[in-house]
Formats: structure tokens, C-alpha cells, sequence
DNA sequence: CCCTGGTGTATGGTATACCACAGTACTAAG
DNA sequence: CTTAGTACTGTGGTATACCATACACCAGGG
């Protein structure tokens, strides 16, 4: 077969409609304006399509998708509806975002590279305790990315995926979250201990200090943030 | 308001041709024949509207979410599959398992009512050491039970949601996960020591050797299972 | 003035018709 | 006989029309 095939480019983004009405759904909802406040968790399909340019036949499809993943609620007959998690919801995510990571972080102590180490090590060099006064915004991506590091060095696919999910959702909240210095202070040091943890392959102090600093944000949470 | 509400029965169990398209098929394909061997894998979207009696738009919705869950995968154009985990995949989720399970049993040490913990200890009384033989069919079910008892006591809605979701996975290769007399042997005394900890309270001790528990399961499906 | 019943409308649920592409089979040419 | 090309068919993707219901608004009666 010498059929010399021009480089057609991998044809178009041609993703199916569904596919594409329910990644900007996703993202519409996710970057939502304000989630809490007195926006608007009612979507009407109809509007939705027509601003999409598409019939609601693929619309709602990628609908039943955002509900399986937990982002809208569509009750029969009524409407779909942006979904509001509760605060205990929010601690539950949390927890198991605190268990994921620590077994992620127990498995990077027996599976990851020095290089991967080194690149997480250069992480967290990017924030200096005295440094985060007014770059909380910045430090917010970087902390995330911190996470989602460790997570990767656990080289477990699910881990990854269902985290991703965590903080999809979680993301919604960031905006009430809101970080004081201390706390991030305190979330730089707990940061570099884990490295060193990390870096030493202590197994049983990696865990321990990944699941605590999580829980630690969950216990913020509980006493600080008032939603519902 | 003295408004003497009658108990009116929360009305019919309506649910949408969605829902029970979504809800039939799961069923269908997690107690599939086979499995593994040469069962169909292609599901054709116009029988099976026809089987059900409903047209395609419905349960096209209920395909969407049943491929958001990873039960099934829709190729454009192609068709939609049944999807056949990997050996990676497999062993992905039972580490996430031990994960969420052990951090169960971390949180029933401390959340866990005395009424709870008997209740468990009942459950792994049921089966004695030199017992299991030749009841290898309740045993596996009992087993089941036992795992979703701990992570009932560790009283995580989110933990229940997923893990639910990773045995209704897992179940769909449960016929080639042969537990041979010894293993399960071994595995109730895994779940006596288990039952020992909780009751002692002793968080760190449930957290391990729930986690060790379920990574032998995990090292035991990477040495002899064969898929793909 | 309030409460109740009915009608109308808007919106979600469902069915169906149509379109585009992939896979296959058949035919023709080498 | 083999291969390539073309046409046909079947299946998934999309649009649209229709149906059923929930809610709002209005009218009439208490």
C-alpha cells in the first residue's frame, strides 16, 4: 500500500454535536458568574439550543451526561437545574479527595521517577512563604497544580480521573473558599514536608501528610464555610 | 399552621422512558451472559428501541449516561460498544477501593456506633474458617456485604456512591475471578482482624489492614488473572 | 378580599423523518 | 484471479413536529 495519503490534517475538531454541547455546558457551568449568589439554576432547552445553534435532540443527550456527572439536575416534566451541592456534599468530596491523593502519594513513594520528584520539588520553590501576600489568585492554580502533580506521580488512571471530577466541582465553591495569608502560609510548609516525605520514599509519612493536610482543609471548611 | 397533612404517598414511581431505558440496560449489561467470552458486544440502537418499545431518542439519552459511567462506549458513526475493562483498568479501581475503603474504616473508628460494629461482627460470624468450602457462591456475596457494611460505618455518601459504581464494574468479572478455597480462607481472617480493630478503635491499625486486605486482592488479580 | 376552578401557554418528553457516513458487495478492468 | 472503484445499504447523528403536563393567570363565587 504505497497510497500516499495527504496530510489531510486529522480532519476537523469534528466532535459530534452532543460532545460539543456538553463540554460547553460543562465549562459554562463550572466558570458559572457567580454560583451562589442569585444566578440563574434554571436552563431552559429551547434557549440553550438556539444559542448553541443546535436541536435539542444532541442537547439534551450531553444534558443526561452534566446530570450522570452530578453539574445539573433535570427533573421530570419541570426543567433542568444547576445543581447547588450542600456543604456536606462538599466535605464528602473532600474526603475523598483526601483519600485518593494519600494513596496516590503512598504509590508515588514506590513508583515515581526522581525526575518526577524533582519537577514536583520545583512546585512548590515557586511559592515563598513570605511571598503570597497578594498573589492568592496565582497561588490558587499553582496549589491545585501541586495536587494534581502528586496525583500523576501516583500513576493510577482512575485516581486521576475521579480527582479531576473532585475539583471540577469543587471549583464551583473556590469563589467562597476564600484563602486567608495564614491558611495559605500554613499550606506552603505543609507542602514542602510533603516533598521531603516524598523524596525520603517514606511511605507511611507521605500518606499521612497528604491525608492530613487535605483534612485539614476539610475541617476549614466545616468550621468557616457557611453555605445551604 | 395546623394544617393536618395526610400522608399522601409520595405519588406514582413515574419514572421517565429515559430513566428506564438507562436503568434496564444497566441491568442487562452488568448481569450480562457472558462476559468475556465471544457475548455480543455491539448493541444496535434501533433493536433495541424496538425490544423496549420506545423510540430512540429516550433511550439514546440513556446511552449517554450509561457512557459517562463507562459501561459503554459510543463511536460515532461506528456504533455503541460494550466496553471491556483491562487488566489496568481492573486493578485501577481496586486501588481506589482500598483507597476510599480504608479511609472508611479510618472514619468508623471514630463515627461508628457500638450497635454499627456488632452488626459487622455478626456479618463475618456467619462464616467460620473451615466452612467456606463448597459454599463459595454465598460466601463471595457475603463478602460484598462486608465491604459495604465498613463503608456504611465510615458514613461518606460519596465514598458509598463511587464504590457502588466500582462493584457494579467489578462484578462483570467476577465469574473470572476463580476465589480459590485458600484465598478466602485467608480473607476471613483478614475480616476477623478488621472487625478486632474497629471495635478497638484504633484508627491507624483498621485503616491498614483494610488497605492491605485489599491490595492483596489487587496483587492477586495482577499474578493470576489474565484479560484482554 | 380571598379562594377555587378552569383554561391557556410554555416547556420538557417522545416519536419520527431525514441526513451523512461507513462498511460491504459487486462489477469491471488490468 | 486480483484489485480498485462505485454504488447501495444499514446505522448512528440530527432536526423537527407533536404530545402531555405543570404552572400561571383570570374569572367567578363565597
Amino acid at each position: 500500500m504505497t497510497k500516499l495519503k495527504v496530510a489531510v490534517k486529522p480532519i476537523g475538531p469534528d466532535l459530534s454535536l452532543k460532545e460539543r454541547s456538553y463540554q460547553a455546558l460543562r465549562e459554562a457551568i463550572t466558570n458559572m458568574n457567580i454560583y451562589d449568589d442569585n444566578a440563574e439554576l434554571k436552563l431552559d432547552e429551547r434557549t440553550l439550543s438556539q444559542q448553541f445553534g443546535i436541536s435539542r435532540t444532541p442537547l439534551r443527550e450531553g444534558l443526561a451526561r452534566l446530570e450522570q456527572e452530578g453539574l445539573i439536575k433535570i427533573v421530570p416534566r419541570r426543567g433542568v437545574y444547576v445543581v447547588r451541592k450542600t456543604k456536606a456534599e462538599i466535605l464528602d468530596m473532600i474526603c475523598v479527595w483526601a483519600a485518593l491523593e494519600s494513596m496516590a502519594a503512598r504509590r508515588a513513594t514506590k513508583l515515581a521517577s526522581e525526575e518526577g520528584l524533582s519537577a514536583l520539588h520545583d512546585l512548590v520553590d515557586l511559592f515563598d512563604y513570605d511571598d503570597v501576600t497578594g498573589h492568592m489568585g496565582e497561588y490558587s492554580e499553582a496549589n491545585i497544580k501541586f495536587h494534581q502533580a502528586i496525583i500523576a506521580l501516583g500513576a493510577c488512571d482512575l485516581i486521576k480521573e475521579i480527582t479531576d471530577g473532585l475539583f471540577m466541582h469543587v471549583r464551583a465553591i473556590r469563589q467562597r473558599t476564600i484563602f486567608e495569608n495564614d491558611r495559605a502560609r500554613r499550606s506552603i510548609v505543609d507542602h514542602k514536608e510533603i516533598v521531603i516525605a516524598l523524596e525520603a520514599r517514606d511511605t507511611e509519612r507521605a500518606e499521612r501528610l497528604v491525608r492530613e493536610h487535605t483534612l485539614k482543609l476539610q475541617a476549614h471548611v466545616e468550621r468557616y464555610v457557611d453555605i445551604d
